[in-house]
RNA sequence: GCGGUUGUAGUCUAGUCUGGUUAGGACUCGGGCCUUCCAAGCCCGCGACCCGGGUUCAAAUCCCGGCAACCGCACCA
């Protein structure tokens, strides 16, 4: 639970380190050591597990370097920019557009740096701390810009979330999934945020991993086919309201808070729980999870409705280890504006609709003859008209004023009225996204802290079977030459198995459980004299370090039964001998 | 970005105030001996003054700058 006694061990056995140390380092970077890339690979894993396998959803990969345009139509040029502006006497920094609301009560967001620093010199803005004069406004743009190409021409950035790369190949998207709505998408990969001051090591990265999923809703149908399944299912929830009333979380069931509208949609709650589900799966306790809905004010200003599913920790509080949010239909709408695509996708009537309609046309026997050459245009005309209109004033003044380039005049003669019958079997809508976002990394360390253990004078990490980073250790009980082959021949079966199996002869049998034990290794396999002559061996259970006797061509088989998390040890140790 | 505190092997630390032999110890780690089940013991070994500049005959030690970590403030679409 201590973050100082965790972060060391995750240091000194490989989990992760901070980047470029032999050239000081540089906050905001880390490195995940040999420990730490498997543990990570194996979440990611899992994660697929949950949304790509039993969800259903897609994969994709996109550039992590990305071209101005597309965070031009996504906002962040513009909404991810803080303005500010420093104290020339103190040297204290300040977002501009605060210290001027602060100072004169005035609503500046949004104007440009220039304007910012006018009303700062007229209205005499001064340093609130010690009264110095204060500089130009300049713009912190929290991505890492870039320029592509050699003659460095074009303007990049790196993505500061992975979810623009599925909203800008959308039509594509939409025609794999054969036009039908819903479906999702994932990405697993990279994001950068050039943070002023990053702190709290791995809780605020400069580069961070994200797994997104991006799910395209009819708004209309924000539910899920198995929410029923999970209706009686609790979730920790802190709402705005009881935030903001200083009032407690509340422990209620998705299908209530789907009903009484604390969670939007039935379609969000579900995505609520399967992320909490998730992180149960992984080793994460469930009495260190809550949900914190955002406050109206800290709303991305995409979004509708948005909740943090934040983990407990003894070092920062309650931290954001992953946001839900419904991100509304603002990005495609967005990205459908700036680039002139239609995003859109055809939603079929379940009955087509039957609609009266007036319409105005032209009588070509009349108009043709009496406009000749331009009598196409009127025609075209026409058609865009409302035809009420045309009535009216015909009805009022006995002819019908067409403004084009020219006034045209028409009579009642020249125009025929009909009601027609139109059948609508849809219409175009931007769907709705629905958007899971986790922070791997806060994830990991979340892991870290909450799978650490103490017992007396062991210390190990409680991980599950199928996340542990080391599956299996092979140990011969003393360094006796038959007995270390045996081991050796043992742990390479393991290995052409499939497993991730290490072998340690370093000092005495304690000392080597000890050492497996401080990475997280579930289970060991110890050879011993009898083991030559019996051709069993022990396996021993990481949390408990009770101890069944197995024969060596069945290892494999519970093995496999064991990190799948087929079968629990305690299951396993009626069928063979119980170890002392 | 601002202010404060701190930087000695993988870890913890002595030495820094008061400049002066080969920077000392413990644990860890590696090799060996021993050892029949949970960090035992013995022998051997690897391994450090954050970086750069200055002052000085001489800098881990004093001064300046940088970097990093921690704490507070600010920031965190």
């Amino acid at each position: 639970m201590s973050h100082e006694e965790v972060m060391k061990i995750a240091r000194k056995r490989g989990f992760l380190w901070s980047s470029f140390e032999i050239y000081s380092g540089v906050a905001g970077f880390v490195d995940y050591g040999p420990l730490g890339a498997l543990l990570k690979n194996k979440i990611m894993n899992k994660w697929r597990e949950y949304y790509i396998i039993k969800e259903g959803f897609y994969e994709m990969e996109s550039p992590t370097v990305m071209p101005e345009e597309v965070f031009k139509a996504s906002g962040h040029v513009d909404h991810f920019n803080d303005p500010m502006t420093q104290c020339k006497e103190c040297k204290e920094v300040y977002r501009a557009d605060h210290i001027i609301e602060e100072a004169t009560g005035m609503d500046v967001e949004g104007l440009e740096n220039q304007k910012l620093t006018e009303i700062i010199s007229n209205r005499k803005i001064r340093c609130p701390r010690c009264g110095g004069h204060l500089t130009h406004v300049w713009s912190y743009n929290l991505m890492f810009q870039t320029l592509i190409g050699a003659k460095g021409k074009k303007i990049g950035y790196l993505r500061p979330e992975t979810a623009q790369g599925i909203f800008t190949p959308f039509k594509r998207l939409l025609r794999f999934f054969r036009n039908k709505l819903p479906f999702g998408v994932v990405q697993l990969g990279k994001a950068y945020r050039n943070e002023i001051s990053p702190r709290q090591g791995v809780i605020r990265l400069r580069e961070f991993t994200q797994a997104e999923a991006e799910i395209f809703v009819n708004p209309k149908e924000k539910t899920h086919p198995r929410f029923h399944t999970i209706k009686s299912e609790k979730l920790k929830l802190y709402p705005a309201e009881n935030q903001e009333k200083g009032k407690k979380p509340i422990t209620i069931t998705a299908g209530k808070a789907a009903e009484k509208g604390i969670i939007s949609s039935e379609l969000l709650t579900y995505h609520l729980w399967l992320a909490k589900k998730f992180l149960v799966d992984i080793g994460i306790p469930e009495d260190v999870i809550r949900f914190r809905q955002h406050l109206p004010t800290e709303m991305a200003h995409y979004a509708i409705d948005c909740w943090d599913v934040e983990i407990k920790t003894n070092r920062y509080g309650w931290i954001e280890i992953i946001g839900i949010a419904d991100r509304t239909d603002y990005d495609l709408k967005s990205h459908s504006e700036h680039s002139k695509e239609d995003l859109k996708v055809f939603i079929e009537y379940k009955k087509p609709k039957i609609v009266k309609k007036e319409t105005v046309k032209a009588k070509m026997d009349k108009i043709g003859p009496k406009f000749k050459k331009e009598a196409a245009k009127i025609i075209k005309a026409l058609e865009d008209l409302d035809p009420k209109i045309v009535k009216k004033e015909l009805e009022e003044k006995g002819q019908f004023k067409l403004e084009l380039d020219k006034t045209y005049t028409l009579l009642e003669e020249d125009l025929e009225f009909e009601e027609i019958e139109e059948t609508i079997k849809g219409e175009k809508i931007f769907p709705h996204v629905i958007e899971p976002s986790f922070g791997i990394d806060r994830i990991i360390y979340s892991l870290l802290l909450h799978s650490y253990k103490k017992e007396d004078d062991r210390t190990y990490f409680n991980f599950p079977a199928d996340i542990a980073p080391v599956e299996v250790a092979v140990l011969p009980l003393v360094n006796k030459e038959k007995l270390v082959q045996l081991a050796l021949k043992i742990k390479e079966d393991l290995r052409n198995n499939g497993f991730i199996a290490e072998f340690d002869t370093s000092g005495t049998i304690g000392r080597r459980y000890a050492r497996i034990d401080e990475i997280g290794v579930p289970f060991a396999v110890t050879v011993d004299h009898q083991s030559l002559k019996d051709h069993k061996v022990t396996l021993r259970n990481r949390n408990d370090t009770k101890q069944i006797r197995i024969s060596i061509k069945d290892l494999t088989r519970a093995l496999e039964d064991l990190l799948k998390r087929r079968m629990k040890f305690q299951d396993l140790s009626r069928f063979y001998e119980i170890q002392d």
